[in-house]
Parts: C-alpha cells; structure tokens; sequence
DNA sequence: AACTATTTGACCATCTTTGACCTTTATTAT
DNA sequence: ATAATAAAGGTCAAAGATGGTCAAATAGTT
C-alpha cells in the first residue's frame, strides 16, 4: 500500500495519534524503528520531513534514561501558522504595530515563550529610533524573518 | 507513574512541599533513596537538577548525626547577570564576535535557553550587513543591552 | 541525466543512574 | 574535655540509556 518506509511510518504515527486521547503521542525512537525495521536515525527522518511546525505538528523529545518522542497536534483554529506569517512578512510590515502583533500571536499559540516574546519586542524597539524610513521598515522584516526562522527552521 | 526516577523523586517532592504548610520540606537522604529504591546520590542529583535556584528552590542541608535536606520555595527575581557582561556593554562592543562571545556565555551558564540564544544571534547577524559601520556598532550595542535587559530586568 | 526524496550508519550530545571515596556533625567512651 | 566512632550528607567520574546530526549511498522522478 504505501511505497516507502516514510510514508508508511507517518501514517502509523497519525492514526495513532487520531485515537490517542491525550492529545499527544508519545514514542521511543529505538522501539518506532524496531517496528519499521529501521534504523533510529529514519525516524528523525520522518519527523523533519513529516511532522513539522508548517504542517501543524509539534515535536518534543528527550534522551536519556527513559527519554521519548512526544508528538502533538497544536492548534491552529483562527490564526495563523509560522508559514502564513511568513508569508505575511513577505508582503512586508507596514509598521512597528503589525510586528508586534505576529509576536503576540506566536506567544499566544505557545510556539514563543514569555521571555522570547520579550527578547523580539526588544530586538523591535531598537530599530524603531532609525531615522531613515527605508531602512527602518526593511531592518523591521528582516528582523522579523530571520529571529523567526532562528526559531522555527 | 512517570518514566524515570528523577522525575518522579522530583515530582513527589514536590507535592509534598506543596502540602507543607511550613513552606518548606525536610527530608532524609538516605531514607528518600530508601523510598525510591535507589543510592542516596541520586538524591542529590534531583536537587542539582530540579530544585536549583533558577528554578526558585533553595536547598539547605546539614550533615552528621540529625542531618536533613531541607527545600524551599525562594523568590527569584532580581539576580545578578555573570561576571562583567554589563560592563562589558558599557564599553561598547567591537565587533560582532565579541556580542556572539557574550551570548554563547549566557547560553553556556544556562542564562538563557539556546532558543534565546539563537534568536539573539538572528537579530545581531540582521545588522551586520549595514553598510555604516558607526550605526551598526551603535545598533549592536543598542540590540545587545536592550536584549539582556528585556531577559533579566 | 539531473534533481529530489529516502535510507543508512558512524559518530555525537544529553540525561540518568550508580558507586567508590570524602567531609561534616553528633554521640559515646575515656 | 578529648578522642574515637557512628551517622549523616557531598562529590565526582564512569557506565548506561536514549535521542540527534550529518553526509554518503540509494531509489525515485522529471
């Protein structure tokens, strides 16, 4: 049915996750990879290629003693994910408010912290003071894009 | 209950302290290891891992007969930044590998998570292209001093 | 043929657990 | 009192248990 090892492994992971009523799933790399009769590392495979923040996914982990994989499904009903904020920025940021304003929707939707919330307004504020309203609103996107790739990529 | 031995010794200090009215716990060592079937350095290793000050836990201890360790929760606000970084700023930053060099310290002290970190070296490395130098060293200080302080004040 | 996606494996990083040996404090014997 | 002994707790490094990375090999597509 499903051609390749990947396929077949992202599909196992979903139905399973689909019936798990925690909201999350939670796996060892080694077992995962027993099942598949792979190696370990084709399952970081699957998480990068399968399970990304673009497509909905959220990927903890842990190693050591007992260590695991945690998948999770995060809500994304009303706004946007890091991929349509990209995009957003893309069209670039008229101004300092609607920078802020992505900052305050990642924070909400857990994908920042508190503090890293805090670090980008900062990082914003700085540029704020520029004189040269070019290069103001350039520096504001490229801000933006790159602190959250820095975070998301 | 949970995976491994640490969390759940951790966990189950914490409830305990939870429950003191005192607002702290005193426990044996040895008798705790007795508890989870363990050496009594394991214990340790729980209080240097989940009861650290940056966590807002203040351990005290006594050795020799009637020995204890005793948990509190401590308020944590207010703490010193490492060893001369604010003086550093001060000063002002030459170049852009000396702000990454004060970066990779907070990260390696454990002041900041490498997420934090990652998104304080973007915001830098956005600067770093601009063609006036007076304004980018002017930008990297600025960045910098507002940056740490958006974390620790 | 060129490009992209998958699969593997060698090597790495991190977290936990254990044990041998060390230091401090209280109690007991002289 | 003092010295010896017992009763805590502390340190540190090694071993064990996972997961992560990266680049090379392979398979699939265009």
């Amino acid at each position: 049915m499903m051609g390749n090892l990947a396929d077949s492994m992202e599909y196992y992971l979903k139905k399973l996750l689909a019936l798990s009523a925690s909201g999350f799933l939670e796996i060892k790399r080694k077992e995962l990879a027993g099942k598949f009769n792979c190696v370990p590392s084709q399952v970081n495979y699957v998480m990068a290629t399968r399970f990304t923040l673009d497509k909905g996914y959220l990927v903890e982990s842990r190693r050591g003693g007992k260590g695991y994989l945690r998948i999770r499904k995060v809500n994304t009903d009303g706004w946007e994910l890091p991929g349509g904020i990209l995009e957003e920025l893309q069209q670039g940021l008229a101004n300092n408010g609607k920078a802020v304003g992505i900052i305050e929707r990642l924070r909400e939707g857990k994908y920042i912290s508190v503090r890293e919330s805090r670090l980008m307004e900062a990082a914003l504020q700085c540029i704020s003071g520029l004189k040269n309203e070019q290069l103001k609103d350039d520096l504001r996107v490229l801000l933006m894009r790159r602190m959250i790739e820095a975070l998301f990529y």
